[in-house]
Parts: C-alpha cells; structure tokens; sequence
DNA sequence: GCAAAATCTGATATACCGTCAGATTCGGAG
DNA sequence: CTCCGAATCTGACGGTATATCAGATTTTGC
C-alpha cells in the first residue's frame, strides 16, 4: 500500500486542499453506494457524480475511472483488514488455536460482509493481473498468509505435517477458504446452515491444516 | 443446466438454422478470445462483431449483451468440468483416497487454465446475485460438492471427525481451495513454488479434511 | 477588498449502445 | 433454371456515456 500519510492528488499530480479532498471523499462514499447497488460494469461515471451533487468533469480530476476510484476503496478495506488481524491473531499452541482460528474466520467474514462489494472488484482486477490490484490485495492479504505459512512450518519441523506439503501453498489454500466464507454463505444458508456452522468448520479446518491435528 | 439438446434461439425466440448456428459460434469464439486479452468492463460489443466478421445488429440477435455471451460460454464451461470431474472421481478409501484427490486438483487446475477469464466472470457475477449465472455455477459444482460432503459425513459417522464440523460447510470450503488453485499459481510461482508442489499439498489438504486422517 | 490560487463545470468531440426497417442470401417448389 | 418466401444479416440512427479543456466560480492569503 502506499504510505497512507503521504498527500491525496488529483490527475495531474498536483496535492489537494481541503476542499478538494471533501469532494474526492464524497465521490468515493457515493461510489462505494453504487457498488452495494449494481454490477461495476452497469456503474456510469455520470451517476457517481449526479449523486455525489458534482458534475463528471469533477470525477475526472481526481480519478482516471470508475475502477481507478474502486482502487481507492479497495486500499481503504485492505488497511482496515491489517489492523483487524492484527488484533485478532493469537497463539496456535494446542488449546488456544482453535479461539484464533475462530477469530479470524469470524474477523474475514465481518471484512468481507462490510466490503463485498470493493473486494469482489479487488479480485477480479487482481486475477485479471492488474498490478495496482494486485499489489493492494497482496499487502492485504501479505501477513495473514506469512503467519499461517510460518506456523505451518513449524508444525512441520516437530513432525506434524507430511513433508510433502509446501507452507506457502497450503497458507495460499487457507486463504482461500477465508477469502470465500462470505460467498459461500448466501449459497449455505437457503439450506440451513447458518454463520455459525462456518464459523466453527471453517476454524476447525484450519487448526486441523496448521497444526497437523484435529481441535479437541 | 439447461438442456444441451434444447435448440439453440435467437433474441426472439426463434429457432437457429445451420448458417445462424454458425455465426452465433464465431461470436462466442471471438468473445472468449477477447476475454482472455482484456477485462469484461472493456470489451465492446462492436469489437466482437467486427472481428467474426460481422455486424453489431447481428450481435444483439442472439445475445442480450457481452454478459449474455459469457453466459453462454460459461454453461459450456461447466459442461465441460461436469465430464471431467465424473470421469476422475474414485475411492476415497485408505490408500485411494490421496489419488484421488490428486486427480481431482489437477482436474481442476487444468479446467481453470482453461477457461480461467470465462469462469473469472462466472463466479463474479454469481456472486453479485445473478440468477443465471449462480445456477451455472452450481450446476457445475455441486456433483463435487455433494460427493464430498457425503464422504465427510461418512467419516464423521465412523467417529473420524468432529461434530461440530457441518459437512457441507466444509464441502464448500474445500471447493473454494479448488476454485483458486490457478489464481494462486501467477502469485506463488515468483516465490519457487511449482505446479506440482500445489496439487500435491492441495490434496492432501483434501484428503486430511474429508477422512480426518493425514494420509500416509 | 482584491489578486492569485484552487476548485469546479458547461460545452463538446467522440464512441458505443441497442433497435428496426429493409437488404441480402438461401433453399426448395415448380 | 428461376422465382418466392423464409432465414439471416446490416446500414443507419437516436439516445446516452466518456473524457477533455477552456473558462467560470469559489476560496485564500495578504
């Protein structure tokens, strides 16, 4: 991510003032409605700035379009989810992996119910290979995905867990889970399975993946 | 899905004769074509039609618009992975089982290869709340899904696994691991990682969580 | 109270969308 | 063959969004 302290500018590189920034903020708020609201693709710029009382000569000054201001957004999220993880992660020695474990289930599902809709747009971009994206989502993701690789490591070194098994790949997998839980849930609960259940399965596969065992 | 036979129509629900056939399949080939060099958002309707050789009017006679067309290339998709999953799916028992899994990976992992800037689209769109699009995906899905949330209920009935795991919950999480293994791949080969090292831990992962065992 | 800087917008050239009436092509009856 | 009706395709167009820029408006510092 770039340095959060570092000044907002618009188009042409030159820093905003205050009133500026205002402006640019509300551009964001009201494009971040739009997205809870419709696909990005159905998103006109004309829109954005009509409802944000602005006129799209405006939107363009601060950014180059609609994605361009959903990077905006996502950058945003991204730095939220780092300091809830890191509030979040605990030990992973025996009795107390599975309480982290549930915690940060429960913390990527409270992101992703929050954010759905900027991050969907993350991870398309991202895979698509977009670097800017790319790069947002990797430092998002970045320490989640170490923590977990690393534990595993360790796991592995005591015996735990098979050789054959690469850390990185199974922290990537992990993730995965994680990154899905909110998707699943409105696929999982016409049929009676409630945030909870994922809650606790989704924590019990990852104890079980990390450390090698299942949760007592 | 919807019946393969059921004759293919137009906008107007009128049935195709052979040229129409024709020219609705290079407009499908030309839109994956381009799919895989650029994003949805920046695929114009005229581009397609120009270059299969025909006109935007002919476009809109078989398609709603590009999202109608990656529909119509998604169903084929998922036809596809229904084939391969059936033909690769066996035993779950004791030594099988990690075979198994291996196969199911790489069916996996190749189909995404495959089909990557289709399915991207899929899935987004599925997630947004599209109808269509969900019921292509689970189409799709669910013979992988069922089939292992029964083997997972299998071995929590043998007393392998926790009750506190909800067998579909985790079917699901699982399947997310498989539907992101080719993602992975663009940001863990930078760091070594190969192909090989992916579905080999993949399945293992899969096979530790549906048997409860690590296996050996 | 006023000039300079900052910010905003009307106007516009350009491009795509999505439709329809009519042109073109095709297949088969005579 | 040739002609006709059905199938298929497209030119042309009104409507709308994009993206830019010169100039209008607001704010700031003095």
């Amino acid at each position: 991510m770039s340095d959060p302290t570092s000044p907002l500018v618009d188009q042409t590189g030159r820093p905003l003032g205050p009133r500026a920034v205002e402006t640019r903020l509300r551009l964001l708020e009201t494009t971040k409605d739009l997205l809870s609201q419709r696909s990005v693709r159905e998103i006109r710029v004309v829109e954005i700035a009509r409802k944000a009382g602005t006129s799209p000569a405006t939107f363009y000054q601060y950014f180059k379009d609609v994605e361009d201001a959903v990077l905006a957004l996502a950058k945003q999220s991204s730095q939220e989810l780092l300091d809830v993880v890191d509030t979040v992660s605990g030990s992973w020695d025996g009795a107390n992996a599975l309480d982290t474990a549930r915690n940060i289930v429960d913390a990527f599902i409270r992101h992703w119910d929050e954010h759905h809709a900027v991050l969907r747009v993350r991870n398309l971009a991202s895979d698509e290979g977009d670097p800017q994206f790319r790069k947002v989502r990797r430092e998002s993701l970045s320490p989640v995905l170490q923590a977990i690789a690393q534990q595993i490591e360790r796991s592995q070194a005591s015996g735990h867990i098979a050789n054959e098994i690469q850390p990185q790949a199974a922290a990537a997998a992990l993730t995965a889970i994680l990154e899905r839980l909110a998707a699943y849930r409105t696929e999982l609960e016409p049929l009676g399975i409630t945030r909870k259940d994922l809650v606790e399965t989704s924590a019990r596969i990852l104890v079980q993946v990390i450390t090698g065992d299942q949760p007592k």
